[in-house]
DNA sequence: ATGAAAGCGCTAACAG
DNA sequence: CTGTTAGCGCTTTCAT
């Protein structure tokens, strides 16, 4: 049963009795064909256990069928997941996935990027890292291919990207603190001159005027990604503003330090396991990178960054430039969901 | 500049005065060339911004470059880890890596595994699941495709596998807690009818009877997969046998139960900042799937899967078995590593 | 509705 | 050392 040769559309042609263009034809679903003959084909290619050649496919007729993915490393889970959408409708769509990842540094995207190149694919997603001036884009353009951005920074007008939407985010966190009552609500971690931070705290303060709440500068915090420090930090702003009954984290180490702050300081959150000393209650909202199970004992609601539906929208907007050409690039931005927490 | 034509090996021969196949040989480093000829040509590659198709280099000359890896989903940190590995190992060594997902429950294996067929990789590993009684080895054998698992499970002997070592981790840990001193040692979590866990207590057993310590299988629990059992289990336990003073846990979540469990107890095991009501401590040992960062507050000492190492293994193995045919395949096997709390 | 033939871009014999 | 030539397996006009 194992014959050496691989075995090749003549062979189905040769097996069904046509040509191998009919063969070709009814593989492809193109050219009308009699049922009969369509019946005829299929079944050699059922029997000789044919399997087509895509590469000899695309060298002829353009399309590969696979798309590129640089991402600097898939060990972190937000990669991972924007890897594990794409994939996936990729995988719908009959596409398929080059995975290749840059280093931490970013430091081989050149050469992943060329690699997908001569691959052949039919365009790039890259994953985390802005475009270098533009180098990447130039290069794409002029290879005719598709080139896509998808990550949490932000790029200029000109570039095709997917994002996610921070000043959703932001509002979707603080209506719901709102919404359960508070008004005096504090902004732990983040650096000032992270983009990400400003437009998240662009959707807090939006929606605090929204509601007609003021918006104290004093209880926004920077603060090192330490949990000792967050710690540190909120304790402080208690001490010195008692009122506040809530706090918005930009990452969950922010969160995570903030809670046993909290614990320190007697003000625990939610209906933990804890005592607590005072009966009153910080309540805990913070942005996640990820939705991370090893969390869920920590009574924090989550917004996360999604980064399936990241991959999944980047794989929608790269196939669809793939058809229709000569389309104005744009930022397309995903919105972030709400995971309360699990009392 | 933006040609619409694609450059190809023909342009770089005319404009570097050789004939086509001198491209060639000059671009993979074949046949002896001139240092002079050499020269001329990368100087027009250069020029030209020429790319190598390669998929039009795989139809005539075999080798594709690509390798097919088939995991459930990778939004799993262990399989993100594998795949990472993979591909970098891979990306090494110049070649690529085909990702697809099988979903959850595997249940498009068939479908991945043809697609990669289709795209020609050079092998397939395979992450997650067992082979469905030898199908997918007979089809790869009939392709003569090289096919390699890599997971947790265990698989027929004539199977080309990669898995962690779980009596290794077992021992790990084991020689770890007694190396501290302790020799009243319990184990909590896991199902009796797992292998992996029957691996481990192997290692477990063994490393007991090496030190001349015994085994108590009444101190050997099952254990629900939620931190809420793993709590209860270790109270009740340690109500019983209060001479225990370390705890093997088989997962992440049973170690985080346990902690919390050790807390409710009032014996809290390592230097946290909470306080005991008892001087005894209880100290925690535990299998991680992946690295955990987020439970790097929680003083357990980790024995990890090194699914990065797994993933690097497989590519190395499948990589060989490319090109040395005709070897027998085995079951290979990667240590665990030990990862201790930081104080 | 189907077949014949011309390549896609590249490599691998052979010749020179 | 380098050029000529014949395909790899498939798609795609153009005939029939």
């Amino acid at each position: 049963m194992a014959s050496s040769r691989r075995i090749t559309i003549n062979d189905v042609a040769e097996a069904a009795g046509v040509s191998v263009s009919t063969v070709s034809l009814v593989l492809s679903g193109k050219g009308r064909i009699s049922s009969a003959t369509g019946q005829r084909v299929n079944d050699a290619v059922a029997r000789l256990g044919f399997v087509r050649n895509h590469q000899a496919a695309a060298l002829r007729g353009g399309q590969s069928g696979a798309i590129g993915l640089i991402v600097r490393d898939l060990s972190h889970p937000f990669y991972a997941d924007l890897a594990a959408g794409l994939s996936e409708a990729l995988e719908q769509q009959g596409r398929m996935l080059f995975l290749t990842q840059s280093g931490s540094g970013g430091q081989y995207r050149q050469r992943c990027f060329d690699s997908l190149l001569a691959q052949g694919v039919d365009g790039i997603v890259i994953a985390g890292g802005g475009d270098d001036g533009g180098l990447l884009r130039a290069q794409a353009e002029q290879h005719q291919i598709p080139l896509i951005f998808a990550s949490r920074a932000a790029y200029p007008d000109e570039t095709e990207a997917v994002r996610p939407d921070n000043m959703q985010a932001a509002r979707l966190l603080t209506e719901h603190l709102i919404s359960r009552g508070h008004q005096r609500i504090a902004w732990l971690g983040g650096r000032s001159a992270s983009l990400t931070r400003a437009e998240r705290l662009g959707g807090f303060c939006a929606t605090l005027m929204q509601y007609g709440l003021p918006f104290h500068s004093e209880w926004v915090l920077e603060c090192e990604a330490t949990q000792r420090d967050a710690a540190r930090q909120v304790v402080a702003l208690l001490r010195h503003n008692p009122t506040i009954t809530a706090i918005i984290c930009h990452d969950s180490i922010a969160a995570t330090g903030a809670w046993f702050g909290l614990l320190r300081a007697g003000r625990y959150s939610g209906e933990g396991g804890m005592e607590s000393y005072f009966d009153s209650q910080i309540a805990l909202a913070a942005f996640a990178g990820v939705p991370e199970a090893a969390l869920d004992d920590i009574p924090v609601t989550w917004a996360t960054a999604p980064a399936r539906d990241i991959g999944r929208s980047a794989a929608a907007h790269i196939l669809q430039w793939g058809n229709d050409r000569a389309k104005t690039p744009g930022c397309h931005t995903v919105p972030a969901r709400l995971v309360l927490h699990q009392g």
